[in-house]
DNA sequence: CTCAGTGTTCAGTG
DNA sequence: TCACTGAACACTGA
């Protein structure tokens, strides 16, 4: 599932493909689960606007058109953005890929075309991805009630210390709040929690001031790193723990040599390593 | 057939 | 009331 840095590369790829075109086609499944409106609606706002800008906030990521309401994604866990790269043959995607790389996707749920021939499509197999509509995203929920933007609004040291020093859940619960830092997921937490050296139980408000430092430094580096690859994970640093922590390996080792271990906190399956994490 | 899964929500609990 | 946990959601793929 989309964490950040898949939310940031769709967007990126929204505004080249999209900005400063008109919708000139819209194809848009009958799905309550996904959609909060009929399609009708979803259609009517889309077709015949043009987009100026792509935004997002934490895993929110909505399109700026030039008349409102605004359409509002967000992935759940296997939603993503798709487009064609020749028409009929090959796709490329930001955010989940989805089996079978033709055009176009499997699970797609809304089709966008666009004045210049190319096409946005949205897919999502599982179905925990919603597309919303909103006069004014920012100030209206789900956005408003989003913590900091983890890549734009990192808090100050003071500040941060501040923030966890009000919250008694574990690190891991912590980060995966969205309401605290918005745009952290499951592998993300245990990624900043191993280098961070910061066990995922401990609770938030028994870090020192050098651990709450630790903390923040980590949490800025694994997602502006993350994003700066652009979601490839072939170019996350080789001693990033997310390249040995999948399937729950018995025997899986860091490529430092240091064994890993898993644990079930709030709910998600949590990584880390206690040779290192304290 | 079973189960885990890159996410969120909400009922239940303390 | 607040904060937290875990089941539920819905579906694929290993």
């Amino acid at each position: 599932m989309p964490e950040l840095p898949e939310v940031e590369a769709a967007r990126l790829a929204v505004v080249r493909a999209a900005a400063g075109r008109r919708i000139v086609a819209v194809r848009c499944a009958d799905d309550p689960i996904v959609f909060e409106a009929p399609p009708a609606r979803v259609r009517r706002a889309l077709l015949g606007s043009r987009v100026l800008a792509a935004h997002r906030h934490g895993k929110h990521l909505w399109f700026e058109l030039d008349r409102r309401p605004w359409p509002v994604f967000h992935f759940g866990m296997t939603g993503g953005f798709h487009q064609p790269r020749a028409p009929g043959v090959r796709l490329v995607s930001y955010g989940r890929r989805h089996p079978g790389e033709v055009w176009p996707p499997r699970f797609t749920r809304l089709r966008i075309a666009l004045d210049d021939g190319n096409e946005l499509a949205f897919a999502d197999a599982r179905r925990l991805g919603r597309v919303r509509l909103r006069h004014d995203p920012r100030s209206e929920p789900p956005v408003s009630l989003l913590g900091f933007d983890a890549l734009l609004e990192l808090p100050p040291p003071r500040r941060f210390r501040a923030l966890l020093r009000e919250r008694s859940a574990p690190l891991k619960a912590l980060l995966l709040d969205q309401t605290f830092a918005a745009g952290v997921g499951n592998w993300m937490a245990d990624e900043i929690l191993y280098q961070a050296r910061l066990d995922p139980r401990r609770r938030a408000d028994t870090l020192s001031d050098e651990e709450a430092d630790r903390l923040r430094a980590r949490l800025r580096t694994v997602v502006a790193t993350s994003v700066r690859a652009l979601n490839d994970s072939d170019r996350y640093p080789r001693t990033w723990l997310f390249h040995d922590r999948w399937g729950r390996e018995p025997g899986a080792l860091t490529a430092r040599g240091e064994p890993i271990r898993y644990l079930t906190i709030a709910g998600r399956t949590t990584a880390w390593v206690p040779s290192v994490q304290r």
